[in-house]
DNA sequence: GCGATGCTTCGGCCATCGCCGTAACGTACG
DNA sequence: CGTACGTTACGGCGATGGCCGAAGCATCGC
């Protein structure tokens, strides 16, 4: 079968240490440059060039020019889906190596953090657990949904899920919603188009923002009001 | 961030043309043995056995002892979805490469096809098809569900999925599936235990039967009867 | 026991590929 | 138009790792 040799390809690519430290840079949704991601895998510019070449090709990576820059992003949500499910795999197999050495860095990842579009770490997990217990969502490992009385509370903070709902070809009271089970916390929280619109509101009203250039984000102020006040969500 | 190692570590593993045949092969929930995966990755037996320590050592592939034997099979359902979701960024990468020269082989896997614990190809989407179209189920490429009346129906036809439901933290009155969007037909089936409760139930009442050791399979009369009797279903 | 089968380990060969040096190219900016 | 910066192309080095031949263990059948 054909199909095996493209298999391999994609994995091979992903598999080799320099790629997949861009690949994980990437992993935030933005786009960076080459030589941005030359320094966070620890190589020379030229080779994170042909690195980057590589990538692109297979159709991994999107390449987009703007002004003497180049920027390269994930090409597609479904690269992003596929890093996170070598990453639940990579973390059953975690547990030989040592927990507890976890820098300052690794503590801001575990507690927020964008996973490609949508919030994760303990605030996305926190939110999910919210709107579940608040019969506003259900979330398993397999699957989600919105419930309508979740879309009626979401629309009222802001966050207009109507354009979803009307994407379905069957008008229905929910939103389908898809899970992503992360590494750091083990339990699903919500990603998908819901996942992203949350996230993106939470950064549109400043309740979150980066940290530097990872993927780690801080909670501001105003944010832990929001979350508290709305969610009924603490985070210490 | 240590994670990144450990991502690279499973990608590496999967992305070695060898080793992407043998879990290739395992894809549809068997178990087999080294000899078995040395033929079919097309290297010695020796070889093998050295790729298929690395994978049990690595999580990817569990060793189950019987007799002079050693059975191989995917270690968990995540290292699956793992393939799958490699799979899907591959088919989007193939158009460069030629569709038509689909072999006699490939031709029955588009048909009818095992996707680890539940059916796929034509016939895994057709069941999904028919099922939302009779108001059983809502399904889309984030998330699925079955409905109250899916329940029953799927309950007429012997399949039991209370237990699924009564797994469920707060009884509600569908059941939440694992939609999985295969390469062939690029549309989403039924996957989770849902579809893993389908396709057992296929098998043992004599629907479908394994092609040769492939992963394909083959409708018998009986199951043609009964995709058309019970779901509406005729494959050409 | 003895041979046969299935699997693993060891040793050495070979190819691939990542890496960086140097150098050339192209695009913004002064 | 020249400089500077970012990116790409080429060549050679080095190491990782896949591959098989041969030999060593284990298990089953006679």
């Amino acid at each position: 079968m054909a199909s095996t040799a493209l298999f391999a390809e994609i994995a091979a690519l992903a598999g080799d240490p320099a790629r997949a430290g861009m690949l994980h840079a990437l992993m935030d949704g933005r786009a960076l440059t080459a030589t941005e991601l030359a320094r966070v895998a620890g190589v020379a510019p030229q080779t994170a060039s042909g690195h980057l070449a590589r990538m692109t090709a297979a159709g991994l990576i999107a390449l987009q020019r703007q002004g003497r820059h180049r920027y390269f992003r994930l090409a597609t949500p479904a690269v992003a889906r596929m890093m996170e499910s070598i990453m639940e795999v990579a973390a059953d197999h975690a547990p030989p190596r040592r927990r507890f050495a976890v820098g300052p860095r690794d503590a801001a990842l575990r507690k927020a953090r964008t996973c490609y579009d949508h919030l994760a770490g303990e605030l996305g997990v926190a939110l999910a657990d919210a709107l579940v217990a608040g019969g506003y969502a259900e979330l398993d490992a397999e699957a989600g949904i919105i419930t309508a009385t979740g879309i009626d509370f979401l629309g009222s903070i802001g966050i207009d899920l109507e354009a979803a709902r009307a994407r379905r070809p069957r008008a229905t009271a929910h939103i389908l919603c898809r899970p992503c089970l992360d590494w750091s916390e083990r339990r699903p929280h919500l990603a998908g188009n819901v996942g992203k619109a949350l996230c993106a509101h939470s950064f549109a009203h400043g309740w979150v923002r980066r940290i530097d250039g990872t993927r780690a984000v801080a909670i501001t102020p105003k944010g832990h009001r929001a979350f508290h006040g709305e969610f009924g969500v603490r985070l210490g």
